[in-house]
DNA sequence: TCACAAAAAGACCGATCGGTCTTTTTGACA
DNA sequence: TGTCAAAAAGACCGATCGGTCTTTTTGTGA
């Protein structure tokens, strides 16, 4: 990897951490030198635009989450035990402030981009349905493999999981207490029990 | 009231608008300006910063909620149907766009200020309190009337019900559809079925 | 209706915004 | 090791930021 490409991924990992946790709006480019401990001219090299830099880092963020939701489900095969550990990755990498700090970058730029930013807006939806995809494609193949009961509504189940989820990290998030996410872990594990075949 | 009363309300009122829907770092005073239709003499004339204004304005959104649930809560007397009618009237509140536009202003709250504002996050924090002491509260009465069932954990249900919610609402938001905070007061409905004693 | 305080307007302020451009520094390869 | 393109620095730009202050307008009670 070449000097460039080192300081570019650098740029973005660094701004990743800042954008997801003053969003797009409160973050300046003195914010990213900061962060970088580049000065102006060394980041514009790499980047035309505030824009494309945040684009950038939003792609790393959901890059890192979604890697580690598929690490996450490669040991398990039975459906039901996929969607538990879907749940305990979400948890666990959320619950853990080293990782992913400021919090879910698809629920935070969701949340921001109301009508504000309409590219990052398209970005954080195509995210979602990306983890709503793995979600039913989970759901889906169980019903097929008699692991799911037939009635079940996939697309219902991955939003309800996903509702759940992302509320209760922001309830985690604005108390600074894990026991709202470990509240809602609960119950979704109590809600996957009653989706057996 | 008096004309100065008269303007300062509707200062708050349009404010609270823009900041819901772009956030506070988000919105400029220009924005607030253009949304008022007064010059920036006549806004510093009732408020003396741009921070006193979004506090003003949190309040007057919340405000909005809080009187919307107690209205949907005074028909209801049985616990169950006093947290039926609680989801009911969130969803129906924020279903409808003419209400409080740009969605929750406490999960827009909670989400922004992660660390870029401590007071306008004191504020979502105690509104948060307000709600959850609600929920508490009817269902630590729906015990004591044996409305619902003993065993039920007040804390963990309220924030169950919240976390699902805002996260439904998220994505109902997210994507222009109604459909994903549906699928979630269908699932809190089902829920709340089962706290009964 | 007149007088006067309050309300609104608008010129103005320094700081910071995102971004450009020229200059200096750096590192890889011949 | 000398060369030269690429990378980084930093001066600089107009626009806009939140906020102040003086001037003008307005509503109101005597």
């Amino acid at each position: 990897m070449s000097k460039a490409q080192v300081t570019r991924e650098h740029i973005i990992q660094q701004a990743a951490v800042v954008f997801n946790q003053q969003g797009y709006a409160g973050t300046s480019m003195s914010d990213i030198m900061q962060a970088t401990g580049l000065k102006k001219g060394g980041i514009y090299n790499h980047f035309k635009s505030k824009d494309e830099l945040a684009i950038a880092a939003f792609d790393f963020s959901t890059g890192l989450v979604q890697t580690h939701y598929k690490n996450a489900l490669r040991g398990q095969r039975h459906a039901i035990m996929r969607l538990r550990a879907m749940v305990d990755a979400f948890c666990s990498l959320m619950a853990n402030p080293s990782k992913v700090k400021g919090g879910c970058p698809i629920l935070n730029t969701a949340i921001e981009s109301d009508d504000t930013h309409p590219t990052l807006r398209r970005k954080a939806r195509q995210a979602m349905d990306d983890w709503r995809k793995m979600l039913h494609k989970i759901i889906t193949l169980g019903v097929k493999h008699q692991q799911v009961a037939s009635f079940v509504n996939a697309e219902a189940v991955a939003t309800i999981i996903i509702s759940t989820l992302e509320g209760g990290l922001m309830m985690t998030q604005l108390y600074g207490e894990s026991d709202h996410l470990h509240h809602a872990r609960e119950h979704l594990l109590d809600y996957i029990e009653t989706l057996k075949s």
